[in-house]
DNA sequence: TTATCTGCAAAATGTTTGCATGCAC
DNA sequence: GTGCATGCAAACATTTTGCAGATAA
C-alpha cells in the first residue's frame, strides 16, 4: 500500500494520468507477493474491470517500468515476470517444476561485481541471478 | 575442435545423424567465443550451405541441448544465445550497448548456492547470473 | 532400404503498435 | 475542451511445427 502511493505519486510527478485501470493494475503489481506475470495481472485486474484489455497491462507495465518502479524478469518461453515490490535488482528462485518464484535472502553481490569492475573494465550498472531449482513442495509430489 | 569432436561423438552414440549442416553448425557454437544468437549461425553456415534453414539450425541446437553441450542464455526482447564452448552455469557480462557478451572469470557461487539451500529448503538445480554494463569500448563512444 | 534430416511454409506465442473512441485533468 | 488512455484488431519477432522430398547409415 506504500508502495502503491508511492508510484502513484511518481505517476502524477511525471504528468501521467491515474485511472481505475491503472490503480487496479499497480496495486496488484506492488501488493502480489508471487511475481505475476501479464496474464495474470490481466485476470486479477478483469474481476473488478471486465473490459480492461491486455494491451493496456502491458502499456502500464511498461510505464512504471520506465519510472523504475518494476523489475522486469525476462523469460523466452513463457510471459515474463514481474516484481513490484522491489524493483532494484536482487536475486530469485525459481521452482522448475510449478514455476512459483520467490524473493530468497542471501548474502550481497557487491563483492562479485567489485571483483568484475577490477577485472575488466566494464562500468556494472545491473545484474540478474536466479537460481533454478525443486521447491520443498515439488520434491514430494514428483 | 577438442568440443566440435565431442559434440559430434555424442550424437552418434545417441542415435543421431551427422550432416554436413550440423557439422557447421556444431563447429560455429563450438568455436564462437562470442555467444552467437541462432541468426548469426544461420547467417555463418549460409557461407558454405547456401540452402541451409533457420528451422535446420533451431533444430540442431534444441538436439545439442538435449545433450546437454549448450548453454542457452534466454531474453525476452531478443534472440537467444548460445554457449557452445562451456555448457555449464557460469556468469556471462553483458554490454547493455554492443550486447556483447563475455564469460569473466568469477569466483564461484558455490557458497551463495549452498546457503540458499540451507535457508530455503529448495533442492538447486542450476543458475543464471548476468550482469549488465558498458564495456570498455562503450564508454569511449558514448 | 528406410528412418531421420532438411527446407519450406504455416502456426504458435508473447508483445507491440495504430487508431477511433472515451475519459482524466 | 484538450490530449492522454483505453480497447480492439492487426502487426511483429522469435521460435516451433508439419510435411514432402532428400540423404545418412
Amino acid at each position: 500500500m506504500l508502495r502503491t502511493e508511492r508510484i502513484l505519486q511518481k505517476l502524477r510527478e511525471t504528468g501521467h494520468r491515474i485511472t481505475p485501470q491503472r490503480i487496479a493494475i499497480l496495486r496488484i503489481l506492488a501488493e502480489s507477493r508471487g511475481h505475476p506475470s501479464v496474464e495474470d495481472i490481466y485476470e486479477k485486474v478483469k474481476v473488478n474491470f471486465p473490459t480492461t484489455s491486455l494491451a493496456t497491462v502491458y502499456k502500464t507495465i511498461s510505464v512504471i517500468k520506465e519510472l523504475g518502479e518494476v523489475l522486469e524478469l525476462e523469460f523466452s518461453k513463457e510471459q515474463n515476470r514481474y516484481d513490484g515490490k522491489n524493483p532494484s535488482p536482487h536475486p530469485h528462485l525459481i521452482c522448475v517444476k510449478c514455476r512459483e518464484i520467490i524473493d530468497p535472502k542471501l548474502s550481497s553481490l557487491e563483492p562479485l561485481t567489485q571483483e568484475l569492475t577490477a577485472n575488466t573494465g566494464y562500468r556494472i550498472l545491473s545484474h540478474r541471478l536466479d537460481f533454478y531449482g525443486l521447491c520443498p513442495k515439488c520434491q514430494q509430489n514428483p
